[in-house]
DNA sequence: TAGCCGTGGAA
DNA sequence: TTTCCAAGGCT
């Protein structure tokens, strides 16, 4: 046999010099990200992870530094209310990232000594908390030995391995069990060094479109180069957002998040013309417990207008 | 499992 | 101008 061709899926042939080849490419090309500093705590490592979830790097990095500059530990965010925490995610978008972060604060205080939960377990548990954000806070944080498959992995080992341009809609078993097979051992931070390497690697160099395949240091492995990038099945494209409820409810989100206080429908009725559709955005509004109607009829964000629960103490029932 | 959940910058 | 997309999660 002369060229090595590409390995099939399940017991990837050198394994060890791909590991070396992403991580050296990684140490040199790394972006200086605060939450993959050494010094990064559980919490900070968490919050980061929740405003990543499909938002860009650009835009999460002052809202980072601003949310922790106010509360740099969970404790400090479970003493606020969910409106705070909706007032300050600003227009990052997908708000209730912020009202389950906030629970996600009221747990780790209540229940576990107010520390971030080390176990994929515990994390999973926790609202807002999935596969992806287990496994990356567990590796990111606490060094252990998990597969991270977020989006960007995903792409890179369909087209390093699987020889496609995109994986499928979601993770299947083999994908996973590839993942798994391909994690370095876990002496030191080695699976979580090659996770955050090959999330690098998909985000900078392996993008969806146009990838900078002149600059990526495996694409001599790639089976996807290998069998000439054949064009697959392009990503499912999400509904119109123009016009749609979605709008219509980050329209009247903004007008309660830059409001001191509640606000009466009027206001709301100022930020979106159709009635029947600002009534229907409203009411999943109240319903997902994003916005609260008061008894006099103003429209509040949770926990305006109450005294915030006391430190150490929500969770704890009544008086 | 497919559809929904926000936002704004880049192509 | 329109389309695409960015470290997901939930139902």
């Amino acid at each position: 046999m002369s060229a090595e061709r590409p390995a099939p899926a399940a017991g990837i042939t050198g394994s060890r010099a791909l590991e070396a080849e992403v991580t050296r490419w990684f140490a040199v090309s790394a972006r200086d990200l605060p939450w993959r500093r050494p010094g990064a705590t559980a919490w900070e490592v968490l919050v980061s992870e929740f405003m990543l979830q499909q938002t860009p790097v650009p835009r999460v990095l002052p809202a980072y530094r601003a949310w922790l500059g106010r509360w740099p530990t969970a404790r400090a965010l479970a003493a606020a209310t969910p409106g705070d925490a909706v007032r300050q995610w600003g227009a990052l978008g997908y708000p209730r990232r912020a009202i389950r972060l906030h629970a996600c604060a009221v747990i780790i205080s209540a229940r576990h000594g107010g520390r971030v939960p080390a176990s994929l377990e515990a994390l999973r548990e926790m609202p807002g908390v999935g596969d992806y954000t287990a496994a990356a806070v567990t590796s990111f944080a606490f060094g252990q030995r998990h597969a991270v498959l977020d989006t960007n992995v995903r792409r890179v080992l369909a087209r390093l391995v699987g020889g496609r341009q995109f994986p499928a809609g979601s993770v299947s078993a083999g994908e996973r069990a590839l993942a798994e097979s391909l994690l370095p051992p876990a002496a030191g931070r080695r699976a979580a060094t090659w996770s955050a390497a090959l999330m690098e690697l998909g985000a900078l160099i392996c993008t969806p479109a146009r990838p900078a395949c002149d600059r990526c240091p495996v694409a001599h492995r790639c089976a996807w180069r290998a069998a000439g990038m054949p064009p697959g099945p392009p990503p499912r494209r999400g509904a119109p957002y123009q016009g749609s409820d979605r709008q219509c409810r980050g329209s009247l989100l903004a007008v309660l998040r830059s409001a001191d206080g509640p606000v009466a429908p009027a206001a709301l009725a100022a930020a979106w013309p159709d009635p029947a559709q600002r009534d229907r955005a409203l009411g999943a509004l109240l319903f997902d417990g994003m916005a609260v109607r008061r008894d006099d009829g103003l429209i509040c964000l949770p926990g305006d207008g109450r005294p915030p629960p006391p430190p150490g103490g929500p969770g704890r029932p009544g008086a």
